[in-house]
DNA sequence: ATTGTTAATGAAAATGATAATCATTAATGA
DNA sequence: TCATTAATGATTATCATTTTCATTAACAAT
């Protein structure tokens, strides 16, 4: 888990300034194992930071999305959730969403074999429509054992 | 492609009555390949239908979605996108997003081996975290051709 | 340390997608 | 044909996200 040091000296890479709400929001989502959306991180950090604009949460979300730090995760639920991009390699994962109450389960087991096909894929695809891969999102979608 | 009596057929099973623009709005989805919003199906039938409402696209989707018979796309746009969901065993299909323009790819290529791997994995899934699997999004995000 | 430049911020308003309300209409079964 | 009630459409409400704009503060240069 990279520091503040880290994290400034990608931001100053991409001029982009050092500021405390953004040490704030990285600080907060890399203690968070959750998948926040803008607004519960605003109301989590409104405490410390008084003052601190929910628009603000907004923007620097969108900066560290541009700046691959960050990645958005779509519920369902009408708002996006991000959680930070890990960088470790053995914290890679995919969902498991429930989708009647919304909880998100990371799961890390089996991963393996499908990065694998993965690579595979990307390589095949990017060649075939002349794409640059970039990401990939790959989730199960179900109901959980309270929801039945 | 199963035709209007398929349709009349599943919406009886339901309790749902077979109006105009239910049919319609099917009838639309199901000769287009395109992944069309809300509003884009409201456009479209205007002419056709002059007077349906907006509100009636909206209801109409999430009772297909519902029934099953539509699938919902999230690219980003900040739009939800409704296709039909193939019966058809090989048309089924993973997405491939250019994350700047919003273009969708619909490739069927390589599907086969991730069935494979995606029934595996859902087998070991729904046991481990107690879920029941309904579906999986498999989707490759990055820059097409045009957008680099 | 001070200053100048300009990116970042916060408040407020605007936008835009989707949901809720409610009176009216029309699909189905009797 | 009629009665029942689900479906519709117009309108309004909601809610996430974006835009605007005046103010503040980060940081490079002095």
């Amino acid at each position: 888990m990279p520091g503040r040091h880290h994290w400034h000296h990608r931001f100053r890479e991409n001029v982009s300034r050092w500021t405390a709400p953004r040490e704030s929001i990285l600080d907060l989502l890399s203690r968070t194992p959750k998948h926040l959306s803008a607004k519960e991180i605003y109301a989590s950090l409104y405490s410390r930071h008084p003052g601190m604009g929910l628009t603000t949460v907004y923007r620097t979300l969108e900066l560290l999305l541009g700046l691959g730090i960050v990645q958005k995760v779509t519920v369902g639920d009408g708002q996006g959730r991000y959680e930070l991009k890990s960088v470790r390699p053995g914290d890679h994962h995919h969902h498991l969403i429930c989708t009647r109450c919304g909880k998100i389960i990371d799961y890390r087991d089996f991963v393996e074999e499908e990065l694998e096909l993965v690579r595979k894929t990307e390589e095949a695809l990017s060649k075939k429509y002349d794409f640059v891969i970039q990401d990939h999102n790959i989730e199960f979608l179900g109901l959980c054992g309270n929801c039945r």
